[in-house]
DNA sequence: GTATTGATATGACATTTGTCATATTGTTAA
DNA sequence: TTAACAATATGACAAATGTCATATCAATAC
């Protein structure tokens, strides 16, 4: 019998796939959660063979739950289960050795066979992903200015992004320049809304 | 036997739920789609007892479909099933005379009830809806403001929106300052977080 | 039957935003 | 070891943004 442990943020889809996984005659579902920080002491304290967790949720995101995890080294395998094939989520996740990365839009047949080949020792990344990974838009923009994009998605105006971030006012006027430049955007909200349809942010 | 139709985009949950519901002795699936258009002739040819249905589907979203079953008026009863409390939604479900309106928020057994409510003739509307729906903050814009706010999240400028709105760009820059005072913001990409997170957008 | 509000407009003004030229320093790839 | 690039800065300028006072007209609420 496998034991597996799922935190899901979202509770239809949570309480779905825990009933559906312990209809399996294999595995065994120990416990769920719906917010990270209760899934990740429920792991090191119950140690499953399998932690299938959701990225977005509350308290700690599902890759810091997969990194603390991994840190500490109990014997659980991480399978990422979540909605985005966000370039960033994919490289912390491969960065952090998880073992499995799968998208909600795959069915649950495909989610039982990732457990099978993650507990086979594979290591497992939906193809769509990969897929869309390559074909994304490269991000053009450096440390700094993603920095600074950040904070105007917030809604800040230049002199608050520069008390921010530490630089003069200027400097940030500079660097939004060249950020509009280097996405063709113009004007702030043109390059928000670039930045995120390309998932830099 | 009663007949059920699924209309869910999200791959996971969709085939989740298809097979719990089967599971069900008195329920049978006997048609699911992942996106509106094909939702809509199904369910048109195949005449199921309830439609479940998500809200944001691609190419017609699933209150548009719940429009339309209910102009054609098979016997047909909906419920939407869905992440959104966003209170456009919920008051386009009501003017539609949907059945039932589940968050997904909430546990498959609470959908499985819900199902059997709708059955017996009630309508249910998910209570934590109807609440955040309550203390949600009234929506201060006016019908034109919120135009204006809608082309401004699309990253245009003034003169841009006046054009498309068909105003005089003095009357734009106009409407925007009403806007940001109404909302407290200082700036658009303000105005436009606080739109979103209060849902009037 | 008057007061309020929404939709629309203008002009004037201060502030913010975005552009450009130019400069220094440190790191890195060829 | 030089060229390119990232990070940082300044000053000057044009354009966009936001504010305010003021005005008209229609609809609506009291």
């Amino acid at each position: 019998m496998t034991t597996i442990y799922l935190a899901e943020d979202q509770e239809m889809l949570n309480t779905a796939l825990a009933t559906l996984l312990g209809l399996e005659d294999d595995l065994e579902v120990i416990g769920t959660a719906t917010d990270g920080q209760t899934a990740l002491s429920e792991i090191i304290s119950k140690k499953p063979e399998i932690a299938i967790l959701d990225i977005e949720m509350p308290k700690l995101s599902g890759l810091d739950v997969a990194e603390q995890i991994k840190l500490l080294d109990p014997p659980t395998k991480v399978i990422i289960l979540t909605t985005f094939a966000r370039a960033t989520y994919f490289e912390q996740a491969v960065k952090t050795n998880v073992n499995g990365y799968l998208l909600k839009d795959n069915p649950t047949d495909q989610l039982v066979k990732t457990i099978h080949e993650v507990l086979d020792g594979q290591t497992i990344f939906s193809p769509e992903l990969v897929t869309t990974i390559l074909s994304a838009e490269k991000n053009p923009l450096t440390k700094r200015e993603l920095d600074v994009l950040k904070e105007i998605k917030l809604g800040k105006n230049s002199k608050e992004i520069a008390k921010s971030v530490f630089l003069s006012d200027g400097t940030v006027r500079n660097y939004i320049s060249s950020i509009l430049s280097k996405t063709g955007a113009s004007s702030r909200i043109e390059a928000l809304n670039i930045a995120e349809k390309n998932k830099w942010i």
